[in-house]
DNA sequence: ATTGGCACTCTGCTTGGGAGAGTGCTAATT
DNA sequence: AATTAGCACTCTCCCAAGCAGAGTGCCAAT
């Protein structure tokens, strides 16, 4: 359904969406025709202009007024028309940096990148990290937390911590646990959480019969801990700077839609959803994107890595007006940075 | 400075103040007639408001529209006027039920209270953890996360769990870790984080005559985990609760500035700083909270403990015009019934 | 194929009245 | 002495009309 622009026809689109970027205003045919050096009359604009909307790349808010890109304009132009912009050494030096804060977790470093990809566009900037089903397993501990509930710490590939509290099996000593504790760990290590999860409820099975109460009771501790998956997190930074987009400001409607789900963390998963297995940039415009309730937002996201598995993603949600020329580069640094940080964890 | 009021000048101040949170428009004389079945006439009331004004418990936004109450006179309200609704029998049990969704941690108790606090009241919420300082230790243990760098799990005084990586040492054995393990752990059971930090500094300095090779290791890595402290956590739920209060909507400024404060989790963890010490109800009202950049703003909080420390605090903030009577109830029960599942853990 | 010219349309801003709500003051009433 | 009715006044809000500006579409000329 894509039709091809003509060099001309291009060019046009190209400068009326990169002035509606700048402006978030119509753009006419006297402003395009200025930004061509008057190498075509405003009349011949129009013209093209008028083919534009025909095609649908184009249209207007109003009879004479400018013409504003529709989805399939910004579309086009994403996909043929754009000119990447160079990143600035400084943002990615700042970008990098973040590497060297990252003393801390995983986590730290992910919550970092993204705070500062938020700054940077100015855009609000969610990050997915969905370390439960694709991680193996490094090390599995259960500690005493207190007289009645055990703490299990799990370390995943590459640096991620997760602890999860359960509730103790009655008469489980300091000394059981630390045979149940190898135990677990034999069983566990190089497993992700689900694999384990598998192969714990199997070796129930077998165990019913070759009654052994320790072998037991760890099995159970271990069902008991993995009921739940654990959640994969979702972080959101720059929620503010939806308000500086002057499209959203004065129709609070939208903006009540769009804040409130930033607020339901699924949703904003299921957003970034697809970006999670390549580490592709994707680029979602406008009614694209699946997610009821959010008309004239796009996301650009990317996955990131570490070593071969994907580990989440990383993204930034805005109006459809956004700067892609900066953006695109801007996600896809992240990302890199970010697979290349982890790696080394 | 709080002039004290006649009966009439009281009960015409609370029908403004309460006509005004309902409304979000300045009061009339006559809507207060009316309010009180016409045992007054518009004019009187009118004589009445003017006195209020002089006093500086009302004023006008301009010549001749109804009056608005200033902060002094909210704080009137709240102090000497305000009858507090009683809570719903189902809003109480709503909030009681988030004991037993709590089987995690009790980050999550934290977490779910606030969230459901900011559902019901339809402010935002925010609450604060003051973990760090005031817990004492249960048990510290010490993990191999990889083979350069070691995971510290602390369980403090009731459920709460922190973990931290840290750089290796080099050549550390799993059987040296044990020892280290045991060690460390005899030595900060009981203590709180600021006071095992200082413990061991004492004890680096004694070290450093008898040099005893494991006990130096043991050492450098409790006081690299703890150099810096661990951070206080705050969450924030229902920011969008915000937009739905009239006199932001069309004070797109104001509206900036609240976002972009909530994105600055110091600048909140200020804002509930008076509330960590005291369980009873706090309100801070308009500009007398001292936080910069927040104008008409309330803040209604309340301190929550475990056991006899102090734990932290919760509160909503909304604007001044809050629906005092509801929202002080339901916080005070809110960190009534946090301070009591705590309890128990 | 391109362009200049022109009539037309639509928005946004300003202006000028009312209508409505509310006040303050004064004089009458209780 | 307190209350109230009455009245003039003020201020906002809303609507309509008018006007400038920007932009379009189309036709005829180049």
């Amino acid at each position: 359904m894509t039709a091809v622009l003509d060099d001309r026809g291009a060019r046009v689109l190209r400068l009326v969406v990169e002035d509606y970027i700048e402006t978030a205003e119509p753009v006419g045919s006297r402003t395009i025709s200025k930004k061509m050096n008057q190498a075509l009359s405003p009349a011949t604009i129009r013209n093209i202009m008028a083919d534009l909307e025909e095609i649908g790349y184009l249209c207007q808010p109003h009879t004479s007024a400018g013409r504003i890109p529709t989805g399939a304009g910004f579309r086009y132009y994403v996909n043929y028309l754009l000119a990447r912009r160079q990143l600035a050494r400084s943002e990615r030096d700042l970008l990098r940096k973040v590497a060297e804060e990252g003393v801390a977790g995983a986590d730290e470093v992910v919550r970092h990148a993204s705070r500062l990809l938020s700054t940077l566009s100015r855009h609000a900037c969610v990050v997915v990290v969905s370390r439960s089903s694709h991680q193996a397993l490094r090390s599995l501990s259960l500690l005493r937390a207190s007289t009645d509930r055990i703490l299990l710490v799990a370390v995943l590939q590459g640096g991620w911590v997760q602890h999860r509290l359960i509730e103790d099996e009655p008469g489980i000593t300091t000394y059981d646990l630390e045979k149940i504790n190898a135990y677990l760990n034999d069983m566990a290590v190089g497993l992700t959480l689900p694999q384990l999860r598998v192969k714990i409820l199997n070796e129930m099975q077998k165990e019913k019969a070759r009654y052994d109460s320790l072998m037991h009771k760890a099995l159970l501790l271990g069902s008991k801990a993995l009921a739940e998956s654990l959640p994969g997190e979702v972080y959101i930074e720059g929620r503010a700077n939806i308000l500086e987009q002057p499209e959203f400001v004065d129709d609070v409607q939208k903006l009540k839609r769009i804040l409130h789900t930033f607020e339901e963390k699924s949703v904003i998963l299921r957003l970034l959803d697809s970006a999670l297995e390549s580490d592709a940039i994707q680029v979602s415009i406008g009614s694209e994107n699946t997610v009821e309730g959010l008309p004239d937002i796009s996301v650009v996201s990317s996955g990131y890595h570490q070593g071969e598995t994907a580990m989440g993603s990383i993204g930034l949600i805005g109006p459809i007006r956004m700067d892609y020329s900066r953006v695109i580069p801007l996600v896809e640094y992240t990302a890199r940075v970010l697979s290349s940080i982890l790696e080394h964890r």
